[in-house]
DNA sequence: GTCTATATCGGGATAGAC
DNA sequence: GTCTATCCCGATATAGAC
């Protein structure tokens, strides 16, 4: 364990301080002089890990992919209902971002600029969006979930914007404990398990075929690649 | 005509003069002391008019949208067929914004933060929201279109949100005229006419009643109003 | 490759006088 | 409503130390 790099090292201990920095002050409010002084480095220190200040809220948000590849084999081992392994997977999420809340915000200001670095759709957060595709495909593998053959290419990733459209939704609801989040996951899956079904039944054809040469034009234009079938 | 205060004349002339900078030098790299000293005026006099750099391409939205409602009457004059309408609605909003395209990109930076004033969500913008709305109403009125009742309250937020989401597109649409968005428009608008067909099949009762539930919670956390029922 | 120290720039935003 | 003066801070640049 911990076999990190010195650079790694540095890496996490200012992203350590700009949270804490941001938690106390805001992400507007906090400087990158006070984050570098805070963390016991020079100003150019910091620039040299961290490119731009918001860089440190996609190191935020980037770190949680990664604790969440590691929970993600526990998440989803209780159960084959596919359903309850994406809920699972979509709590854990928010419980995870809910201490910075608010850099999601920050983070979803460059989402809707397809070629920004910072964009969830730009090829430099690729890494960081294959991963967490990758997940849901795990979440899918040996699962309940059925989809019609010519949907395959584009299930996961439509599942993945699901869930980046949810986390958008949680970022901004400001109800008590985001409970109204909770009442959308839940009746949008239920929907979901509907549509599912509803889309194997013959009268469904000439909507499906049209479907699939739209997630086409909108694949190709928010640069999402189509995936291999999943083994 | 021209019963502009003096107000008004600033504002406008301030805009005018900004608008041509942008188109020389892009958003980022002008300046609002370079758009001040082109306008004749002091920083602080373009700072009173609008409050931000940013607030200058709401500026620019705006105008186009009251130059929409103008031309709305003429643009779906020639039919009645909905779709139609819809499409000469979309195809005259890409004219129109076709010459600041980047500036739509700024302006999308705030769309996911629902309670920021530049945001399309958020109470500071509602009155250009509405006026927008009340277009598609127009166009709705009279026309071919059929929904079922318990989606009456809802549709023409849903197609001014399936609006916003191709001038998105079209925004980050770096095909040759942006032609691709001109095929995502038929293609989706052919698929919406298939599913509101296919909304009043009774085997859809299940899904309609569940969709509605995603829809009350979707609008309140985007903070969107239910809509009287047109006349 | 990683970091310090320091200087500087550029420009968004604001306060207060007129 | 408009102007001047000023603040603040993100970002960059440079030169050199280890």
């Amino acid at each position: 364990m911990s076999e990190l790099s010195k650079r790694e090292k540095t890496r996490e201990h200012i992203l350590d301080t700009a949270l804490a920095l941001f938690a106390e002050q805001g992400f507007e409010k906090a400087t990158m002089r006070g984050i570098a002084k805070a963390a016991g480095l020079s100003l150019g220190a910091s620039y040299y890990h961290f490119r731009s200040k918001e860089e440190l809220a996609l190191g935020y948000y980037q770190r949680s992919g990664t604790e969440a590849a590691s929970a993600n084999a526990g998440l989803i081992a209780d159960t084959k209902d596919f359903t309850k392994r994406f809920r699972a997977l979509a709590l854990f999420k928010f419980s995870q971002l809910s201490e910075h809340r608010s850099l999601i915000k920050v983070l979803a200001r460059h989402g809707a600029d397809f070629s920004h670095p910072l964009s969830p759709f730009s090829e430099e957060s690729k890494e960081i969006r294959e991963e967490a595709i990758g997940l849901i495909e795990e979440a899918m593998e040996g699962s309940t979930i059925k989809v019609h053959k010519t949907l395959e290419p584009y299930i996961s990733t439509i599942l993945w914007l699901y869930q980046m459209g949810l986390i958008l939704y949680w970022s901004n609801d400001e109800s008590p404990d985001q409970e109204r989040t909770t009442q959308l996951l839940d009746l949008s899956l239920s929907m979901l398990e509907k549509l599912l079904k509803l889309s194997a039944l013959p009268i469904m054809r000439p909507i499906n075929s049209s479907f699939t040469r739209v997630l086409d034009l909108v694949f190709s234009g928010m640069r999402l690649e189509l995936r291999g079938v999943y083994p």
